[in-house]
DNA sequence: ATGCATGAGGG
DNA sequence: CCTCATGCATA
């Protein structure tokens, strides 16, 4: 099933050091790469061929949680006080403390346990789901709690003719999507989205594949063949299988959809390869995305078996290129902003900004935090009921 | 494999 | 400003 077994990743080397550390130089976004445009895209994906590792499957160590205590977090000593209404130290050191607390109940320390859901855990206000979280019931801090949204590869050059006719519905992935965030929309069981007011507790929704079938059934969709999440595990699971048969890397994987020449199909990066084998995208993009690999993984196959080798043309780097800057949230600052989410999934702008600024980060980085949170968060969600 | 980021599209 | 798909950079 969808395991969301590794949704908490690395903290950097750089944690130690201080609360933020970068590294390139910024830039504009000029360069970018990526195209939503429901057309095709030219998109030109050179990136690091080495990239990747995959020595057989999940290793990974799962971080544990430094147990370094929170209530000792070193805030920002320049922060004054009153520049935020609605927040203090007081305040959010107890968010903190709440968060805390309710991470080292989960068992956290139990490596036999489900290590990734130490956070999601947290969150689950909006399902059925038994929240061991109590809802911190400080009475009164105003800013926090009043506005809750509730309360080497030799296959590098696929014949750019073939078209296997077989049976790829060639759609534009890129916008098959509702963008209707709130509403599951035709497309199934979208995890529910946790802000519905009066949702699903108590009936059923299109939780089940059935009931997916038959939302998708009636909404003009094919049925579950595609969009079961069992389906979609089974495929990802035999994708890897294959492609690593093949001895074609997730890198290759991506750069080659784009000669398989499918409308509104253009190349993906490694990572998206890599979401899509460990099922860590969205039901829907999983979905979108399905069609498309399995495509290729055809094509492939047939070539391979027909053994011809083509020589492809070195790709020349274009050297000179800004390198966008990664910013590295160090872990004291980490584990704050999970304890603001804990009890504000959705925080306003000025609470992003007095957050950033008792963080000492900038406002930015905290508000994108909170964002790539909630997708997260999202996808584990629905992981977790399947 | 995953953290932080961008940008399209929608309000 | 958000969501969502996706990518670069990096652990």
């Amino acid at each position: 099933m969808y395991s969301p077994d590794k949704m908490m990743g690395s903290k950097g080397p750089t944690g130690l050091h201080g609360p933020i550390t970068t590294t390139g130089a910024c830039f504009p976004g000029r360069y970018s790469p990526t195209y939503r445009s429901p057309e095709p895209m030219g998109r030109r994906c050179m990136p690091n061929p080495s990239n990747f590792s995959f020595r057989g499957l999940h290793l990974r160590p799962h971080r544990i949680l430094e147990d370094a205590s929170i209530m000792c977090n070193s805030w920002s000593p320049k922060y004054n006080g009153d520049l935020f209404s609605g927040l203090n130290d007081g305040l959010i050191s107890r968010a903190e403390a709440l968060a805390a607390v309710d991470i080292k109940h989960q068992g956290s320390g139990g490596p036999a346990g489900l290590p990734q859901l130490k956070h999601d855990m947290m969150y689950h206000h909006s399902m059925g789901a038994p929240p061991p979280v109590s809802r911190p019931q400080m009475g009164h801090m105003d800013g926090l709690e009043m506005l809750d949204p509730i309360s080497t590869s030799s296959m590098t050059t696929l014949t750019p003719m073939s078209e296997t006719p077989t049976h790829m519905h060639s759609y534009g992935m890129n916008h098959v999507m509702n963008h209707h965030h709130h509403h599951g929309g035709p497309l199934s069981g979208h995890g529910g989205p946790g802000h519905h007011p009066g949702h699903h507790t108590g009936h059923p929704g299109p939780h089940h594949p059935a009931m997916a079938a038959a939302a998708a059934a009636v909404a003009g969709l094919h049925p579950d063949a595609d969009t079961d999440p069992r389906e979609l595990e089974a495929f990802a699971e035999r994708f890897k299988q294959r492609r690593i048969k093949l001895g074609v890397t997730q890198a290759d994987v991506g750069k080659a959809l784009a000669n398989l020449k499918l409308p509104g199909v253009g190349a993906l990066s490694q990572s998206t390869i890599c979401r899509f084998e460990s099922l860590t995208l969205s039901h829907n993009n999983m979905i979108a995305l399905k069609p498309i690999l399995q495509a290729w993984l055809e094509e492939a196959e047939a070539q391979a078996k027909n053994k011809r080798r083509d020589p492809d043309a070195p790709s020349v780097l274009p050297a000179g290129e800004k390198k966008r800057k990664r910013t590295s949230i160090a872990a004291p600052e980490k584990r704050s902003l999970e304890a603001y989410f804990a009890v504000q999934p959705r925080p306003s702008g000025e609470k992003i900004a007095a957050i950033a600024e008792k963080l000492d980060l900038k406002k930015n980085v905290v508000r994108v935090w909170f964002c790539n949170q909630r997708q997260k968060q999202k996808r584990m969600k629905f992981a977790a009921q399947h």
